[in-house]
Order: structure tokens, then C-alpha cells, then sequence
DNA sequence: GATGAATGAGTTTTCATTCAT
DNA sequence: GATGAATGAAAACTCATTCAT
């Protein structure tokens, strides 16, 4: 009887924890929607409370205050973001197909996800930088060992020779990831622009190929 | 000696207007440094006043309201910034050299002017993107302007035959700006990173040697 | 029982709605008392907040600005004030009754409701006769409307031969109120002056009897 | 010689004193203008010196602040406007004429200056009535000796027994007055009321003639 | 003597947060 | 445990007034 009642509140939440983190993820969803349209500081507690149908005493139930809020919104988006990326590497083994995958996977997400990627550039790159350290510590992180995860591929792929030594993996990396974001952003923000390339395999190519003749 | 006289007299502004400007100017970099440091939300007019050494009213004189001030800093600066990195790359004929002077160019402008950049990207992407419409549009534009710019070095670059057409000049130029933007942003946020590429050449190579064996 | 108990929770407010109906009425009383004494512009949301026992923030909960408390204590004290005198007109039937009674009660009114008084027609010829367009114009209808009754007790009179058609019934509404308003108003200003009729009736015979010899 | 000068000082004024009356005129008939349309918080001392084209340092040097502006504004029209009406009655002997012409001249004031009358009554019923407490007591001392000279009219018609004594002369005065104003008034603001007395005998004869039967 | 740039006290209003019911 | 009324600190902005040129 007591084991079973260990084992579920371990384990299985109760109804009440399952309610509970129904709850916790509606206010979160409607913070989220709500930041992300209009940014940290036009976005008030009662709104969200009001979006989220609960009380604002029941918002402050779950998060002590509206940075806290915040903070748990941007970390648990970015750990689900990042997870989701690392896992699209994954899943594959050759080093070419796992660049592919990886592209084509974060090119999903930032199609699917606006918002929560909005948020993320916006906490990154935004006015909040500087401030909720802590906060920027732990993205940091969290990209950093994303980093060393797509490096990886380059490494191993330099090893078995199939790629050149142009720069170091991690180097490699790091303009991966910066290409990559900055052509699916600029999807979001100029629909209209043409040229852009279609598909992942012409942005790899980019730095595959190379421009010199 | 007259006429010297007149036309200084109309040339150069007078005593006062010089004043005049050089107030605006001081105002204007008070409220960099702490716009730059705590973002839009976390600064005060007061504080913009104070730090200028003048008084509120005096601010207001200048600025007929918060947003007008941001505005008109991160169009001034805005401007500048693409100005002279535009220079750089006209400073030469050759397309590699175009290129490297842009990065080196960027890169100085970068180390040197940190406070702005922060600022422009944290307008650029920060939670001011979807609110002051206008300020982004114009700011969307000037960058538009110097993506040609570049797009055109690329573009010259394949009609002499000296680049490979492995994606249309102005995806490169996207992808260029973006790598860039990358490594140099990473080396102001991470600057114990050793692995970065020391040099523009080194950025420059990512792009032009391609990885694939 | 349980009939009872419905009606009552339907017509009855509920204890919160006569909680907060009271609050309203003492912030207004508070904005009252202060503006009739130093006039509009002369007192801050802070005074009234504090004179009421309230704070700021509760002040603005039920009244979402400067203005809008001033229109809702206008109109109301204006609404009431006319209602009162409506109703001394149509308590009586004979004609001179009613202007008897009419002018016993708005003398009273004026004794009991300085400031009120006061508030009314500062607005009605005080410097908010230009702006705030529509609160005078609501003020405005609420005064033909009742120059109306007046009229009426006057045209009925004339009717009936009981006055003499000296001048058209809205013109002798106008003059009547107009000279009673001007005599209240005297006793106000220059409570000295021992020459001021005592009684309604002596007003009244101003028009009434006639000065011609 | 010094007679001389002493005479030209009291009597012709210099150039000079004229070219600074003159000034202090252009300055008060913008503020009459100014305060009469937004009222007295609505207008800034700016506003009144743009519109009388003076630096506002120049409108400080005639008046020492803002309320003693409006001041000297209130109590030079008022005076004016007391001294014509006075005239007016002194200009014929007959109590009737006199009557009729102080309501003729009235009201062709009252249509020719109706800035000065809006700010008059502003003042007299506004908010103002409270605080400036000097200028209060002194416009209510110039309508004091006006009510004296119009009682006047009503007394010497009595004792000629031209009039009926249904009222003391002055409480008449402050009946006749009162009318006037209010007929007067509701032409400025009611201008479509057709059945307003047209010319100032109707008015009187409301007065003279007696409504009972 | 005229000017108008500079001043800063004072006002309205918002909104994160608390806590009694 | 949920609620939402109440709180008041803090921020943007205005404008009467001064005084150096």
C-alpha cells in the first residue's frame, strides 16, 4: 500500500499533480503567446493571468513573480528547442545526413514554433541580456552544449576524412548554427525575399562547396 | 575676406548651434551607454537626464518623448554603422579584398563600438521588433541597402569568374553578414572561446574553400 | 422562502456591490468636497485618493482617469439635483403652488448643497465650458429638459387665465430660473445683504405683480 | 522746466511709456483670446507670449507671474465693462430709458465682446472663485457700485412713483440684472432658442407688466 | 532691456505584488 | 486553496519661472 503510494507519487503524478501541471502550462502558454507578440515589458500579470482564465493571485500560486514567470518560460522552451535538435542530430549516423537532419529539423521548428522563437532570439539578443544573469547563464549553457554536440559531427567527420580541415570543428560549428539561423529568420521576417535558399541541402552547400573557384 | 566670412557664416554653423549639437550629442550618448547596458525598459528619462548632466526639461527640450529619443539614437547610429562598413568595402577594387576589408572593417567596429551594437541588435531582435513599426522599417531598409552592397561584390565576383556560383550573390551576401555577425558576437559574449578564428581571413576561408573533400 | 431569497438576490445588491457602491460614493464625496473648494485643476488624484482613505490604485479602479471622475460626479450630482426639483414642481397641481414649491425646494437644495452648487455651475460657465464637450452637453439636454417642465407649469397657468401671456412660457421658465438662481446665489456671495427677498413668494412677485405703476 | 516734465510724465505720456502700453495691451489681448477659448490651466504662459509675439522673458517683465496676468486681465475688462453699462444709464434722465438703454448696451456688449463676458463669468462662477481671494473681492466690489447705480434708477423711479414698490430697489436691481445676464447668456449658448426676447423691452416688460391676472 | 535656454517641482497614471476573505 | 481588491512605488511628461548673454 505505501509502496504504491511511493511508486505513484514518485512516478505516476496524482490527479492533483497532473491538474497542477495542466494549470502550470496554460499560464505558460499564454505568457508565451503574449511575450512574444508584445515583448517582457508590455505584457502584464493581469493580462496573462486574464488569458490564461486564472486568478492573478493563482498565477502567483505557481510563480513568485513575474520574472520567475518569465525565467521558467524561456528555459523550459529553450531546453525543449534544444533537446528537439540534438535528438533530429541523432538520429542519424552518417555525419552528412546528421547536418541534413539537423537543418531540416530546426527549420521545422522555427516554422511551427514563431513564437517560442521569437522569445528565445529576443531574450538572447534583447534588452534583458544584460539583466536576470542567471537566466543567460543557464541559455548559454544550455547552446553551449548544443554546440558541442553539432562540433562533434564535424570532428568525426574530419576524422573519417570526409570533411576538409577548413577550420576547427567547434569554428564550424558555431557558423553552422549562425548561418542557418540567420536564413530561417530572415524567412520570418522578409517572406518576399527570393533568393533565399529552398531547402537545407543549399544552405549546407554554402559552406560545403566552397566559393573559390 | 568677406566672402570667406560669409561663407563660413553659412557653412558652418554658428556658436549656438554648435552648442546645440554638442547637447544633443552628449544626451544622446548618455542615453547609449544606458540603453546599451540595461535596455530600453530599465532606464529612466531621469536617469538619461542625469547621466547628461542636464535637467529633465532640458532632455525634453530635445526629445518630445522617450520613443523619440530611442528613435532618433538608434537611427543616427544605425546609419553610421552601415556608412562605414559600406566605405569599407568601396575602399577597394578587388572582391577579396572587398571582402576583407568588410570583415576587418565590421570587426573593429564591432570590438570598438560595443554599446551600439548591442543596442542595434537588441532592436533588431530584442522585444521591440513588433512595437515602433516605423523605426524597424527604416532600420530593415538601410540594412536592405547594404545587403545589395554586398550581394553586388559577390555578384562581380562570379561574372569575373574569380567565385563559384554555388548559390546567388545575395543568398551569399546573407550568409556572410550572418557568419560574421556570428563570430564577432560570439567573441564579445564568450571571449574565452579559443577556438574562434582570430582573423577575417580565417572567417572568410569557412565560405570560400568549402568543406567537403 | 426560496422565492424570497431569489428576488432578494436579484433586486438586493449583493454585500460586495453595496461595498463597493459605497466606496464610490465616498471617493466622490472626497473629489466633491475638493473640487467645489479649489476647483478642478487645483486638485491632484493624490488629494482625493487620501482624502477619501484610499490609494491611488483603488481610486483608478473605479474611475479610469481624472476626467472620467469628474463627468461621473457631475452627471450624477446634476442628475439628482435636477430630479429634486423636477419633483417639488409635479408634487403640487395648482400652478402657483408648484412655482412656490419649486423655488422652496431648489432654495433649500442650494442651503443644504453648496458645493454641489458650486461644482455645477463652475462647470456650467467655468473654464471646462469649452473642453469636455460632451459632459456639457449632457448638462445642457438635463437643463432644457427641465426648462421644459418649468414652461410647461407656465403655459398650463396661461391656459387656465391664471396668468397673463406677458411673455411665452420657455421665456418666463428661462427668467424665473434665472432670477432665482441669481438671488440663491447672492445669499451665497453676500450673506450681508439684508435687502435680499426672505421667502420664495417675494421672488415671485417680482414676476407676478409687475412694476408698472 | 520741471513743471514742464513733470506735466508731460503725469499727463502725455513719453514715446516710450506709449510704445510699452501698447506692448502690455498686445500681450493682455492674447491672453484674453487664449483664456477665454481653453481657459486659464489651459493656456501657458508660452502660448500667450508666442501670440502676442514676445520672448516670454519680455511677458515676465510686464507681469510678474501668471496670476498677475490674468489679473490685470480680469480687473481692466471688468472695469471697462462696469464703466460702459454705468454710462449707459447715466446717459438719459428718464428711469425708463435708462432702464432700456443699460439693457441695450448691455446686450450690444455682451455680442461684441463675448470673449470678455465668457472669461468674466469664468471667473465669476469658476473655479477660480475660491482661491485669489483679492481679485474676487475686488470684481465683487465693482459689481457692488454697479448694483448701487441700477438700484439708484429703481429708487428715484419709486419716489416719482413712476414704479411700484412690489421689492426694494436694489433686490430689483439684482432681479433685473440677473434676468438680463441669463437672457443674454442663453443667446450665446443657445442660439437656436426662438423664443427668446428678441430686443430689451421685452425683457423689461417681464419686469414691468406682472404675470397675475 | 530683451531674449529664450535651462530648470525641476509637481502631476497623472500604471502595474507588480500582497493578503484578507 | 483560490480569489481579486487594494496597495503605493515609480515613471513619463509639463510648464511656470529664472537668469546669463
Amino acid at each position: 500500500m505505501q509502496n504504491e503510494y511511493l511508486a505513484r507519487s514518485r512516478k505516476q503524478p496524482s490527479r492533483r499533480e497532473r491538474e497542477k501541471a495542466r494549470q502550470r502550462q496554460d499560464m505558460l502558454e499564454a505568457a508565451l503567446s503574449l511575450f512574444s507578440e508584445k515583448g517582457y515589458h508590455n505584457v502584464t500579470m493581469h493580462e496573462i493571468a486574464s488569458k490564461a482564465e486564472f486568478a492573478i493571485g493563482t498565477l502567483y500560486k505557481f510563480f513568485k513573480n513575474k520574472e520567475d514567470l518569465y525565467k521558467a518560460l524561456i528555459l523550459e522552451k529553450t531546453d525543449a528547442f534544444h533537446a528537439a535538435i540534438a535528438e533530429a542530430i541523432e538520429e542519424y549516423d552518417d555525419e552528412l545526413d546528421r547536418l541534413r537532419n539537423y537543418l531540416k529539423v530546426k527549420g521545422e521548428i522555427f516554422r511551427a514554433h514563431v513564437p517560442v522563437i521569437r522569445l528565445y532570439f529576443s531574450e538572447k539578443y534583447g534588452e534583458g541580456f544584460n539583466l536576470m544573469a542567471e537566466l543567460n547563464e543557464q541559455i548559454r549553457q544550455r547552446h553551449e552544449e548544443f554546440l558541442k554536440i553539432l562540433a562533434g559531427v564535424f570532428e568525426s567527420g574530419m576524422r573519417k576524412n570526409r570533411f576538409r580541415k577548413i577550420a576547427p570543428p567547434h569554428t564550424l560549428a558555431v557558423a553552422l548554427n549562425g548561418i542557418s539561423t540567420v536564413f530561417l529568420f530572415r524567412r520570418l521576417e522578409e517572406p518576399g525575399d527570393q533568393t533565399l535558399p529552398e531547402d537545407p541541402d543549399a544552405i549546407l552547400d554554402i559552406l560545403l562547396k566552397g566559393l573559390a573557384e
